[in-house]
DNA sequence: CGAAATTTTGATTTCGTTCAAGAGATGTGG
DNA sequence: CCACATCTCTTGAACGAAATCAAAATTTCG
């Protein structure tokens, strides 16, 4: 229930730079990878690419679906909101990682930057047009589909029935994972507030805050600063996220 | 945390019947209509019709995924359980409604019959061949995936954000959705009981039963039987439900 | 460096859970 | 087909955990 700040809507939140996809950083991780090379170019001819201070808004919900988005750098948050401003989290997204498919023809969140990032762009026709001509892409966002079903599944589970202290442990244990962070570093970097940690678990700032320390307290974690953890006990973290597989 | 009750695994929890693609209920809902006739044969013959009596368990969570299944009639439930027996019902599959195409090698939940159901079951591998060879069944596949994926997202806001009274009415409009029932017709059967409705919704079975209970005294629905419902004012269920789209 | 925003901590209230018991439905065997 | 036993659902009372309200501490950024 957290008022998030407005997204900034002046002249710059969102620029378009130039496009360079033999350098792109997670070409592999991205779906362009589905396509061979020659497609790829048809591919990049379709894209745009564009970068976003911190908060601004890539799409809002209610809006017609005109693109897909694969995230180079950065973090995008997925946004739902009531009419009364409670507002769920319902993902980060990660680079490499794509978001903005679905059948229905607007979009159902907002997509909104969390710290400055940079985006692909795709045409919705392009796509469909794509998945006609080249099974090896569709199978590929098939296979995203089904993945990110188990992960909203993992997070239904959490938002029904995990404690505070255990949504913030399988929090930080799901993120670790998605950003790829290895078993044997501790260090990790949280880019996004307390607001929206607190309206990705269903919880308040405050809550989400007192489980941080608590965390703390145990010795399970440390909190450099309040963007930065580091796991000190990686058992009993993983222990307390019940919920992951 | 409802205790559920065991499914009955004796002899005849799960019988084998013959097939009929042809007079099937569900022919057009389901994933086969994606295939053009002569392939809907070669389905066919991967296929096998199953009959299960109430909570009888068609797939148990960290099984290998062997088959996916489409459901002819009756209704299964998606069913996640922690170590301590905190329980999740993620969804609940209708006819028509496909459920068991992932990723993972193995099944993240239990697959359950809540009343007694038909189900077709897929062979995994067969479906994949499939997938290959006909572009159009996993367009479905896809298209089915981002439905669930949008639905999952619902699921998560009300889960997060809503009051119990507003999770029931959002869940039984939800329902009804997925019944198909049209907005003229106010009745409506849960064949499932409180208990799956409270693990679907993140509260306790007495907390749901309450807020039944309110609904009714408000008018808003009337309970000729706790597994009947009928929807007095769908105005007021739409205005309590506000998560919906 | 200083102002604004964010985060943390503390006190109080509220709502959903827990514990307990009674009412009603279901289904089995006589 | 009915009586009885079992299971499910509903209701009530007390408790407790997270939300809310309030303010201090810390971080961020111009």
């Amino acid at each position: 229930m957290t008022r998030q700040p407005l997204a900034r809507c002046r002249q710059h939140s969102r620029v378009v730079v130039p496009l360079d996809c033999a350098r792109c950083a997670v070409r592999d991780l991205a779906v362009c990878s589905a396509l061979p090379p020659p497609e790829a170019d048809a591919l990049e001819r379709q894209v745009s690419s564009h970068d976003l201070q911190a908060n601004a808004e890539l799409a809002r919900a209610g809006q017609p679906r005109r693109h897909a988005y694969s995230v180079t750098s950065g973090m995008l948050r997925l946004v739902r909101t009531l009419a009364d401003a409670r507002r769920q989290v319902v993902g980060f997204v990660l680079p490499g990682h794509f978001v903005g498919l679905s059948g229905h023809p607007t979009h159902r969140h907002n997509i909104e930057a969390v710290v400055p990032s940079r985006v692909c762009a795709f045409e919705i026709d392009g796509i469909r047009d794509l998945r006609g001509r080249y099974p090896a892409f569709e199978h590929t966002l098939l296979d995203r589909a089904c993945r990110d079903l188990d992960d909203a599944q993992d997070v239904m589970l959490m938002l029904a029935r995990l404690a505070p202290v255990e949504r913030l442990a399988s929090f930080l244990v799901r993120l670790r994972g998605q950003m790829g962070i290895g078993a044997d570093d501790p260090r990790m970097a949280l880019p996004m507030g307390r607001g929206d940690i607190a309206d990705h678990l269903g919880l308040t700032v405050e809550t989400v805050s007192r489980s941080f320390t608590r965390l703390r307290e145990q010795g399970v974690i440390a909190l450099p600063d309040p963007h930065h953890v580091e796991v000190l006990d990686p058992a009993a973290l993983r222990e307390l996220a019940s919920a992951l597989r």
